[in-house]
Parts: C-alpha cells; structure tokens; sequence
DNA sequence: ACTCTGTCTCAAGACGAA
DNA sequence: TTGAGACAGAGT
DNA sequence: TTCGTCC
C-alpha cells in the first residue's frame, strides 16, 4: 500500500520537504487519522499470543478497544484534537488488489490450520496475523468508542486517506497522522509521520509538506501525482524497472505519463497491461470525498465517562479503574487546554516549534489557494538546503 | 564502479509493576 | 498487512 | 528499562 520508495525519494531529492517536529508541538491542533489502518494494526499486534487476542468474557475481540482506546487517551492528553475518518468502500480500481489481499488471507488459513495441527506456535502466530481482517463490528464499536470519548467520527464515502487530505485542504485539520504516503499524493498539505510512534522509543514525528513537495522535486502537482503512480500505487501495476529515481528523472524529461510512455523503450520495459493510469490519476486528483463546506462542525466535547464505563466493563470486560484513571487523564487535559484559550495561539493556520527549533524557519504555509500547478518562485529559496547526503 | 530494483528479514500498542 | 534496513544481482 | 499483562 502507499507509494513505493516515495520515503526514500522525499528523502533523497527533496529533503527540505520533511522536518522534524517533537510531539509537544501538537498540542492544541486538530488532527485527522485513518481510523481503519490504526484498527487493522490494533487487531495484529495488540495483546496477540498466538493466535489468541483480548478478548470479553463472551469471547469477542477486544484488541482493537484497547488499543484504540489508550491511543485515543495518549492524543487527548497531549492536547491534541483527533478526527477519526473512517473508510468507505474502495474504488473499482482497488478491487484487484484487495482481491489479491483476500486470496492471500485464503491462504493464510489454510496455512494457520496446518501450523495448529503440527504445533508449531511460531507458525501460528505468523499466519494468524495474515488472517486479520478488519471487519464492520470492529469499525462499529470504535466508532461508537470514539463518540463515547467525545472524539469526532467522519465516514469516508471511499478512501480515508483522500477524505483526511480534503479536511486538511479545507483547512479543518493541521495536518494529518498516518503512516501512508499516498496521503501525499492525495494532496494533503501536511501528513505527519512517527505521531503516534510508540512512546518508548519516541522518535520524533516527521513532517512532510506538500508545497515544498512540489517546489523541491520541481514538478507541478499533476506531475507529482504521475510520480507516484509509476512509483507503483494501489490502483495499477508498476512498470517492472522503473523505481522511483528513474520515474521522477522520467517524468522531468516527459513532463508525464503519456510523454514517458511514448519515449520508453518498449523493449527494454514491459508496459503492464492493463495499464489505468488515468483513471488512477482521477482518483487521487478528484477522489470520491466531502467537502469541508458540507462536513458537519467537528466538536470536541468531554468524555461520557458512565457510558465508557457501561461499554467497555459491563461489555467488553475492561477494568474497571484503568478507564476510570485513563478519563481522568483526558478532563485533567481538557481543562488545561481550555483554561488556554488555544484556538488563538494554535489555530490552523500556522505553526512554530519556536522553543526549540533550531534549524527550520517556518515559511508560513497559507493555505487556501489550491494552486497545485506552476511553483511561483518568489523569493529566494532558503539558503543551503540543511542536509544534502 | 555505481546505481537501482527486487528480495529477504524484522518488528509492530500501551500500561504499569518490578 | 506496513516500513525499514541489508543484501544480491542486473542495468547503466 | 524490561517484561508480563491488558481482555
């Protein structure tokens, strides 16, 4: 998922586009999260033994409450104002490829009943992760969950990545957390890496800027988005052998993909067939999403803490004191943040990790014009660009 | 010689007691 | 599943 | 910090 070695390009030939921010610097802002993927990763990873998950006294799973749950917490008490978008149904052009992912889980089965029958817990544990799926219950409850903790929840009519980039073009999110790339390619202002990284090895969260994006590569926003669909994305396959140094030197010669098609050596490079790059190229340009003028005021309101309570201990088997502790976290944050005032310090438009930053000056990144194409160069670029390699 | 792609591997969330 | 890092081998 | 437990 995501685009291939778009990371390592951006890192690469377009360094001054990424910037290290510490968590503290998010508090007060709205964020926007794929709520499926942090699912999906929940029901992999958390409180997994072999095969077996957390789950309630009736036996459903509850790894995904969990984790949701204290993730949730953990934003919270950093000041943070997380929207949840949820997915919708996926493109025509992505059936393929989550057929493959479902043919795969196929596969998986099989592999975990044999791994069972001969014991072998490694293989147990290995395939049963390969099975995970995430399902319309597990979205149902978390949304119910994050409603429960006064956390905004949007529904995505498709991909939820493209509906978190248009709440960040509409200027009602800072930026957004995931660890996706095509977010990028979506067009999203801002998408922030490591946000969420876990606290114990605590890297510093990264940012990732659309516009310097475009001005660094030298590419307009159409361009960048053919970029990424020769890199190899969701919705076509990947013309084997070209990576993502050759297609962005392609893609500067050709201007496109048409332009590099026409040029390529068919000989030497296998066009897969079919090959949708335009229809690729209208869903991350015209994604199927809402708009922030129809999207309902996003609200943060304080934790209904006995509805918590009813939910995830009389329901689902929680301890009781860990949830009461975890809402006494998130009223002690609230009344910090609102004590602050903080729309006026923290508002959407800008940033600035003044304490600490020590390199990086922040060019103002207004939002609002859409501009995409053409990067005016109005002043000078900033003098050497920090790192080179 | 150098660069690039494709392959393989690994780990993965958060809390809290010790 | 994802991303990252290490490696090999093919291409330039 | 490490590691067992969360449900």
């Amino acid at each position: 998922m995501g685009i291939q070695g778009l990371t390592k390009l951006l890192g690469d030939a377009a360094p001054g586009c990424m910037k290290e921010q510490k968590f503290e610097n998010y508090f007060g802002r709205k964020i926007a999260v794929d709520a499926s993927m942090h699912i999906y990763a929940f029901l992999v990873v958390v409180g997994r033994q072999g095969d077996q998950m957390l789950t309630s006294e009736t036996g459903e799973v509850t790894s995904h409450l969990q984790g949701m749950f204290f993730r949730t917490v953990r934003m919270l008490e950093a000041g943070m104002k997380p929207v949840f978008v949820f997915e919708g149904k996926a493109p025509e052009l992505k059936r393929e490829e989550l057929a493959k992912r479902s043919n795969r889980r196929e596969d998986a089965n099989t592999e975990l009943e044999a791994a069972k029958e001969a014991g072998n817990a490694e293989d147990v544990e290995k395939y049963s992760k390969r099975t995970v799926r995430v399902t319309r219950e597990h979205n149902e409850e978390c949304k119910r969950l994050l409603r429960l903790m006064g956390v905004p929840v949007l529904e995505a009519p498709s991909e939820a990545e493209a509906q978190c980039a248009q709440l960040c073009k509409d200027g009602l999110v800072y930026g957004i957390s995931t660890e996706d790339m095509d977010s990028l390619t979506f067009g999203t202002p801002k998408l922030i890496r490591h946000l969420m990284a876990p606290s114990s090895q605590k890297p510093l969260a990264m940012e990732f800027d659309h516009e310097l994006v475009l001005k660094e590569l030298e590419l307009t926003e159409d361009q960048f988005i053919d970029l990424c669909i020769l890199c190899g994305c969701d919705y076509t396959a990947k013309i084997s052998g070209i990576g993502a140094v050759r297609a962005l030197s392609l893609i500067k010669k050709h201007g496109s993909i048409e332009g590099v098609l026409a040029a390529l050596d068919s000989k030497k490079y296998q066009i897969p067939e079919p090959f949708p790059y335009q229809e690729a190229r209208r869903l991350f340009k015209e994604p199927d999403v809402v708009k922030g003028d129809q999207i309902p005021q996003l609200k943060w309101t304080s934790p209904d803490t006995e509805g918590l309570i009813d939910f995830l201990v009389k329901e689902k088997t929680f301890a009781e004191d860990r949830i009461r502790k975890a809402v006494e976290r998130i009223n002690a944050a609230k009344g910090k943040a609102s004590q602050g005032r903080l729309e006026s310090f923290f508002g959407p438009a800008k940033v600035v990790s003044s304490t600490m930053g020590k390199r990086k000056e922040v060019p103002v990144a207004a939002k609002g014009k859409k501009g995409s194409s053409g990067a005016a160069p109005k002043k000078g670029k900033l003098g050497g660009m920090g790192k080179k390699k």
